[in-house]
Formats: structure tokens, C-alpha cells, sequence
DNA sequence: CGCTATCCTATCGTCTGGCGATATCGTCAA
DNA sequence: TTGACGATATCGCCAGACGATAGGATAGCG
């Protein structure tokens, strides 16, 4: 059975900031990364989620023609690599206590 | 700076399995623990995700009258442990790929 | 006994956001 | 010009996050 999609909404943003922090990416990229990953998302959740957090100065963008295409380029900002240093703590904390052993019942 | 609280909530989901598969939890009681994660959120923000939990058949719900007062304790269900399980992998992976050093620019 | 404080859960109204489906845009080929 | 293709943008619906507030049960006080 698989988890409700919500569970892991975050995870899939702190991998976009996360790419976007390694090198530009761009939209489609990022869906066939994040599929790659296991995360299957539509363009319609996507590209919203990629504007949010552009809006939200985590991201900037810039329009870039590729072989005749127009892409949009993001990159992590300042802010989007201390978020990121925050969601890495955060998961660290979490892995480090839902990895103990939990007593069944 | 903090960040978006919807990066964080796939986590506190993930934290309330945790909890509730090592004993018996009650809302206020995970509000409370919660903080002390650094996750704060009111009562009409966990109340309906326990309850979506639940629906979820990821957690079951027992009333207990404690001191006087109504309780109602959630326990995670083996479906709930198998979500929990496969949070724990995706959190592995996540913080495998994002801990490696990320070329600046 | 009634009053109030306390503890805990439930829900309302609003606004945000996830989603599939669809539209749009720019370039290349013919 | 038309069509195909790579890519991004947006629409419309429904789920859900949130603060605020309500509800309900009991204990303690007088």
C-alpha cells in the first residue's frame, strides 16, 4: 500500500532545493529526477510548487533558450540553502529518533 | 529565517506514527512533544490529522477517561507501521543524496 | 449544590495548495 | 502554413492547514 502523497510533499521539495542547489534545473528535469527518486508528479503540481517557492525566495529563475526551447532555469538562493541546511537538520533529527527500535503495540 | 511550514508537515506526520507505535498518544500530548521537536501547531491543525490518520487506516483511536478527563488515545495499525517503515526509507534516501556537498552556484 | 477553572477534543471559516487536464508558447521540419 | 515536439502555465475542483472558538466532563472551592 502506498503512503498518503502528503507524507512526502516536503521530501520532494527539500530534493528540489537540493538540485537546484548542485546545478540549474528546470521542470521536466525535476519530474523525471523525482521520478527516478520515486516521486511521481504531474506538471500541474510541479510548476505551482516551483513558482511558491521561487515566490518565496527560495529559487530564482531564468529563462533560457536550449535547443531551440525556452527553459526555465531555477537556482537555490541564500535563503533556499538555509532552508535547506534546516530541512537537513530536521531530517537528520527525525531519522535519528524514528530509528530507534519502537517497543510493537 | 523559518521555513514554509508545508516543508515540515510530512515529517510531524511521520514523528505521530513514530510516537504512537511506541505507546499510546493523545493530542495534547503530541502537541506537546511536538514542540519540544520545534514543531509547533495548534489543535486545529492536529486534531483533523489525526483524525485523516485514522481514516487513513494508519492509526486507531481508543477513548480513556484519565482523571477525569476524556482521552483519546491513538495506536498505530500495521498499515500505519508499513507507512511509518517506508517514511523511514524515503528519509534515509533523502538524507543520503542531500548530505552529500552541493557545489556552490 | 452551583461556579468556575482546567483539561481535552471537535469544528467552523478562510485561504492555500495538490492535482489531472488542458491551453499556450516558440522553434524546427516539410 | 501546418503539424509535431519540448516546455511552461493555468483552470477548476477538492483536500487540508490554520487560528479561533465551542463543547463537554470533572475537580475544587465555598
Amino acid at each position: 500500500m502506498s503512503l498518503p502523497r502528503d507524507l512526502f510533499l516536503g521530501f520532494v521539495k527539500l530534493h528540489i532545493l537540493y538540485h537546484a542547489g548542485c546545478e540549474p534545473v528546470y521542470g521536466l528535469w525535476l519530474i523525471d529526477e523525482l521520478a527516478r527518486h520515486g516521486y511521481e508528479l504531474s506538471a500541474g503540481t510541479l510548476y505551482p510548487m516551483l513558482h511558491s517557492l521561487e515566490e518565496g525566495g527560495l529559487l530564482v529563475s531564468e529563462k533560457r533558450v536550449v535547443a531551440g526551447k525556452m527553459r526555465k532555469y531555477y537556482r537555490l538562493t541564500d535563503a533556499g540553502a538555509d532552508a535547506l541546511e534546516q530541512g537537513r537538520e530536521r531530517a537528520t533529527e527525525l531519522l535519528n529518533e524514528i530509528s530507534e527500535p519502537a517497543p510493537t503495540g
